[in-house]
DNA sequence: CAAATCAATAACCCATTGGCTATTGATTAA
DNA sequence: TTAATCAATAGCCAATGGGTTATTGATTTG
């Protein structure tokens, strides 16, 4: 579906956005505040973004008391992973070693 | 390079930009008068698209006579497979089966 | 040479978006 | 219960970006 590509591409292109999520999958789940005291930008914007990547499907909330909690939702990865293998062309083996699909996409 | 990551999602954000990207990728070279014929926008928009696109390195040029041939450039989307790649947390091995890669992105 | 075609550029418009501050609602602490 | 903290929302503003038409430059064609 292209309005999955389109939002998932759309989303992860705002770098700001693209370091939170990357935060939450390197660090695992992080409540809004420690988010925003890496982001370089206000906490609401902070919350702007998780409300972007949650819509996207790349994050999950998590309410605890006052605060919430948020992490990454790896599977909604897969559309972009499909799209690019797709595009690069690799149709043949969903088995195919990376070795060799990273040797075909040298040009 | 995060630069890097930012123009290929921001280049790929746009769904008609996408869309010529994916027609190069499936059918090879293409004019830009071809590629207007199908874009569903004016001439001008798909150069400035095409113009992005070589900007970011997706896309290369041939100019023969008075057309323009333009060309997919696949090896520009590694950063993309490995970004995501990296995300979806794939360390352990570059000769992962992707059965198993998708089984573990499952939530 | 004159007319037509192809693609790029210029100049403009409007919608979207990412940022901010201020505020609100909800929960916890004093 | 009053004060403080956390996160979301509202409302605003400036920059960006994708679209348009008009034009230009270059190459073919008549």
């Amino acid at each position: 579906m292209t309005a999955t590509h389109d939002m998932l591409f759309r989303t992860l292109a705002d770098p700001t956005r693209r370091a939170i999520f990357e935060r939450l999958c390197r660090q695992g789940e992080q409540t809004v505040g420690a988010l925003t005291a890496e982001a370089g930008v206000s906490q609401p914007a902070v919350s702007k973004h998780l409300g972007v990547l949650k819509g996207a499907g790349l994050v999950r909330d998590r309410h605890e008391g006052r605060q919430t909690h948020y992490s990454a939702q790896l599977g909604a990865l897969a559309p972009l992973m499909d799209w690019t293998r797709e595009m690069a062309g690799v149709w043949e083996s969903r088995f195919d070693d990376l070795e060799n699909l990273l040797k075909r996409m040298d040009q």
